[in-house]
Formats: C-alpha cells, structure tokens, sequence
DNA sequence: GATCGTGATTAGATCGATCTAAATTTTACC
DNA sequence: GGTAAAATTTAGATCGATCTAATCACGATC
C-alpha cells in the first residue's frame, strides 16, 4: 500500500497537478501506449501477462481514464443521452433507473436530462448531448417539438429513439405503448360496470400519448352505442394538482361523470383526493382509472385501477432498439407498440343505482 | 439556404461525414481558428463585427461544438456529476431539478446518475464522472460508503459537495439539514398534542440523516421526563412499502405507540396507508409527522404534517458551496446546516383520551 | 537456413478546441 | 507625424487516448 518507490513525490513546489496518463502507465509497466490503450479497452490482442503488467501498472499509478480524449480521437463517447420531460413524474423516473440499468449492461454511460416540456431547453440539452459525442439518444420529445428538431438529429447521423411519444409524420424508431389500445380496455372495463358518463381526465393537449388515449377512449364509447360527450374530456397539467383541479371542475356539471379514465396515474391520484376532498369515496361512489402502473398505484387507498405499461419493459425495448440502430445507422427505422394490459383493482366499483 | 458554394459536396463516394470543426467556421468567417474559439466562449475581446460573422458562420455551417477536444485542451468541462442515491424518490428528484436548474445558470451542465445505494455502482460512476473530466461533484453518499471514497476525490483535487449525507469524521463542504432540530421539533408538536407513546419510524440505519433525526427524536423524549423506548424505533427500506410493513408492526406491540415521526415522508406515505389499511384514520386515531415536504404532502388525504427541509433551498446552496469550491479549491470547508420549519397539516391530531 | 504465418507489440499521426505569447491594428495624445 | 497604449487578432504548440500500418518475435514448414 504505503510503497514509496518514488521519493521525489513529496515536491514542495506547487506543482501544476500533473495527471497519470496512458503514457505514464505504458512507462511503468515497460509497454508501449499502444498496448496500454489495448488493454484499456480488453482487447484480445494483447498477451495475459501484459495485461496483468498493464493492470497493476494503471492500479498503482492511480490511473483515471480521460473519456474526453478517447472520444475526441475515436469519435464516439460510449455514453448516450436520455432526455425526459419530467424526472420529478415516478413514470420517468422508473424508466430512466430501467434505460439506466439496460445500458450499464451494454457498458453505456447515461447522460440523464430533463427537458421540463421547454423547447429551448430540449434543444439546448440536444446540443450539449451533441458536443459531448454520445452516441445515441432516447428522447421523450417534449410538447409541441416541430419535426425540424429530430430532422435536425437524422442529418447529424445520430441514432435515437423516440420513448412514450412519437412525432407525427415523423417515420422513425419508436417504443411506447398501445394507448388506444389501453385506454379502449380501461373504458370497456368501466362500461362493463354500469358506467355510461365517462370523463377523460387531464393531460396536456399536444401530446401523442393523450391523443391515442382519447382516441381509444372515444372508439370504446361509440362501439357502445354511446356519444362522447366534449364537455367531460379535459386537459390538465400532468401533476396531481392538475388531476386535482380538473376533476373539482367536472363534479360542478350539472349532469357529472360517475367515472373517469385520466391521462395517467398521477393524475388520478389528484383525481382521487379530489374527490375525498368532495366527501366521495373513490371507487364506490366514483370510479378512477389510471394509466401507467408505476409503484405507488398499488399503495393507494384505494389501489388504482390501472392500464399497465410497465416503464421496465419499455425501458429494455427502447434500449434494444437504440443499440441496434447504432450497430446498422440505415436500417429501416422500426416502431415498437407494446401490448397494455389492465390492472383491476379497488379505485373502480360498479356503478351505484 | 441552399448556397452551391462548393460543388464537388454530391460526392458519390461514401464519403467519411467530416464534421464542421471550428477550423471551417473560421475560414467560412475569414478569421483565424484562434478567434473563433473565443467567439464561442463569448470573450470580450473579439470585436463585435467579427464576432457577429463568426456567429453567422457557425449558424450557415451548423457548427456543433465539441466537448471532448475542448475539454481535453483546457482540462475543464464545464460539467459537474450529481450522484444521488435514488432517483425515484420525489425528494431526489425535486433536489435534482433544483441543482440543474441552479448550475444552468452559471453555464454549467449536469450529469445526473444514481447509485441505488450500490457502493460498487457509486465507485464506477465516480470514475465515469472523472473520466468525462467534471469541473465539480455534488454527491449524496450512498450508505455505508467509506472515507476512502471521498479521500479519493480529495486526492483527485476534485471539488465536490456533501447533500443531505455527511461522513462522520470527514471535514468537507456539506449542505443538509439541521435533522436533530427538526426532529426535536416534531417530537415538542406531537408532545404538545398530548402524545406519550410516540415511535420513530423507518429510514436506513446507516445514513447520518436518520442518526440525527433520531438523535433529536430521543432529546425531545428525554427533555419531557420520558424514556425513549428502544421498541418503538424501528428501521425500514425507504419507500412506501417500507413505511408500511413497519407501522403495522408497531401496531401489533401489546402496548402501541399513538403518533409517529417517520424517517421521511414517503416512509410517513406508507405509514398513512397501513393505518388505513388497518382501519385507523391517521390525524385522528393516531397522529403521523413526515421530513422533508416534498410536493405530494400537501396534497395527501389527510394532508401531511412534515418537517420542511424544501429541496430547492438545499440545492442552491450546494450549489453556491460548489462553486465557490471550485473557484477557492484551498479554502477551508464549510458545513451549511439549514433550519428546517415544521410545517402542520392534518395528520397529526391531538391523542383520544 | 530461408520462408512463411501468426500472435504481439509499437511508432507516429491524429482528433478539434484552447492556450500562450507574440504580432498586428487601432486609438489616443502630445 | 510620431509614439505609446490599448484593442484585436493570430500562429503554433498542446491536451491524452486511439488508429493505422508496420514491425518484431518465434515457432512451424519446406
């Protein structure tokens, strides 16, 4: 531990704070840089006893890889660029700790960002992502983000993967999941309780994710015979308060909704205590419905009736995806909608008469 | 837009994508490369005629800087590495917001991982964040991490602040708290409504965060006449699932407690939800005060009672701490314990007698 | 002993922005 | 007009790992 094999050390000139690098390694283990550059990355080539020279050399020396010089010269970072609109959303921050430990296995490093929905910022997050060589990106676009913006990453030849949302007209990779498909489950699930005034809930308007939930939720109520109603289908900001807000607005109608399928979990809890703050119990007198399934929906009292969309899954598939599209940049772009699934729990009774 | 100044471009070759550097925007502009870099760095001394050809240049070329060959030369990234230890726990994530958006302001990047209180994942990150040459480091130390760790980044003349975790017997820039007066606080309020047997509930037993709250918890009880009993101070995951398992145990105890001060307000979350579950109504059969206040407190049924520590303010001092670090790496550290403020919600009503 | 093959190693150029120190131009003043 | 001071600009070296293409060592084969 304590070897002083180099007495010089103790210099009582402030000296410039030189680093150890690859050459200072190669010279202690008696290689060239170049061998010590293969060893740094396992490369086959490289004899085993070298190797261990090498090793012990970069261990004893205190050796820290500059990532900023390997990308420079090998144009390519080994990192990738996550951009979600909300870390502060338990959804996002599943999928982040799920893309996180997805690329830890293919030895990416992760730049996580978030974007808080601001164009400027998404773009000025693009750019630093860009400036820092990685060499993929999983965006969750922001709302509102004009199709120039991804243009813009295709000519930079910068593979990507667009998470949760898609642009429309936009012809590239793509994972999220079935929203009309999830959100026609969770309306037949409510119908199929006796509910026939159904609320959509919340969301913000410009977003693909809310469009096919509406859509869904719009083709469930035709198919039985019912027309939806404008009035009970609203926006909202994606928060509880939100969810809150939205719903304190819809028990003033003169004929309420007795259920509602909202934009997603978050927002039904802010739909749930609203409606204990109202004096109903959410699933008896009213039934919720939310959409995502993260953690806490399980935990809540009641549970949240739900349309399952496992951020895990969608976290490996949009992962797969990327690493694909870097391994063959002009491979036809794909679009990965995964199947919902519906999750009854207590936030959804029948309806009372 | 689509100037043909240089007419051989529709080369049929497949071709090697040469980047725009800023030797290109330079000779576009008719200037050296000398005076474009410090165009890109806003520099003063530029004249503002060159400087808005420059500009004009970069903006027709689509110039995209490069991090990697401007942080290898000047051996700074304008980047610094947050580690927090859970990135789905709102209070981290509300903490990660404000220190994003505090950097961003003095031009700086973040680089947002998370430990998932992994020692091994903590070290490899550290290394990641040194390899992509971080100006600075704002860490959350994840449990049981050794003083070697941070000797280490001492060593590396890496300047980083301490949140919401110090290491005992470590003497360095740290931002958290005052836990034993905010949980000395919550104890006096829960005393005050008449409360004896009181628990403390959940948290690591490792963490110095939950060691000072319970340090509190414990004088508050002693400064009454009461003996804090060891029974009631229990240790659990941080999360919900954790709270609740806890509580019920407290529940079973032949003589249980009446109030709770949980480790945080997740834990608290949980605690809530096992009353519930047991078909007790928290605030009124049994009193329950939360740490932290993080967003969903307030919005809780009933509203929680909270220790308020707001993550924004501690994210702007780690901030301040950091780069005043960075800008003095020999000035002595600073240890900035902020007053917590307990804020009284609904969750913690008088004890039925 | 010459030739080849294979595995292991390496010299030297290279990535693109920044730094240093010096050169150049402009302005100010007598 | 001449000189000093201030304001701009710049050539060329530099950061540290990786790439290319070549070299070296050594045993097998003819």
């Amino acid at each position: 531990m304590t070897h002083d094999e180099t007495p010089q050390e103790d210099a009582q000139t402030p000296e410039p704070i030189r680093r150890v690098t690859l050459s200072d390694v190669a010279a202690d283990a008696g290689v060239s840089r170049a061998t010590a550059s293969l060893v740094l990355r396992g490369s086959p080539l490289v004899a085993e006893h070298t190797r261990d020279l090498v090793r012990a050399s970069m261990h004893k020396l205190g050796y820290v890889y500059n990532r900023a010089a390997a990308s420079l010269r090998a144009q390519r970072s080994h990192a990738v660029g996550l951009a979600v609109t909300d870390i502060t959303n338990p959804f996002f921050a599943e999928l982040a700790v799920g893309i996180e430990s997805a690329l830890g296995e293919a030895d990416y490093v992760v730049l996580l960002t978030h974007t808080a929905e601001n164009l400027d910022k998404q773009d000025r997050l693009l750019a630093m992502m860009q400036g820092y060589q990685v060499d993929g990106l999983l965006l969750c676009p922001a709302r509102g983000t004009p199709l120039q913006t991804i243009e813009h990453l295709r000519q930079w030849k910068l593979p990507f993967v667009l998470i949760t949302r898609y642009l429309p007209g936009s012809d590239v990779d793509y994972v999220g999941a079935d929203n009309v498909a999830g959100a026609e489950m969770a309306v037949e699930h409510l119908l199929g309780l006796g509910h026939r005034r159904i609320a959509f809930l919340g969301g913000p308007s410009d977003s693909s994710a809310r469009h096919d939930r509406v859509t869904g939720y719009r083709k469930a109520l035709t198919q039985h015979g019912l027309t939806p109603d404008e009035a009970l289908s609203i926006t909202s900001p994606v928060t509880r308060e939100g969810g809150y807000a939205a719903l304190l607005g819809l028990l003033d109608l003169p004929d309420p909704p007795t259920a509602a399928l909202c934009y997603n979990d978050v927002v039904a809890f802010g739909g749930m205590l609203s409606l204990q703050a109202a004096g109903r119990a959410p699933g008896q007198d009213f039934a919720v419905v939310g959409f995502d399934n993260i953690a806490d929906s399980a935990l809540w009292q009641p549970a949240l009736t739900t349309v399952s969309i496992t951020p895990q899954q969608i976290a490996e598939e949009a992962v797969g995806l990327l690493l694909d599209r870097i391994a063959e940049p002009d491979a036809p772009p794909r679009q990965l909608i995964l199947a919902p699934e519906l999750v009854v729990r207590d936030s959804s009774g029948p309806l009372l008469t």
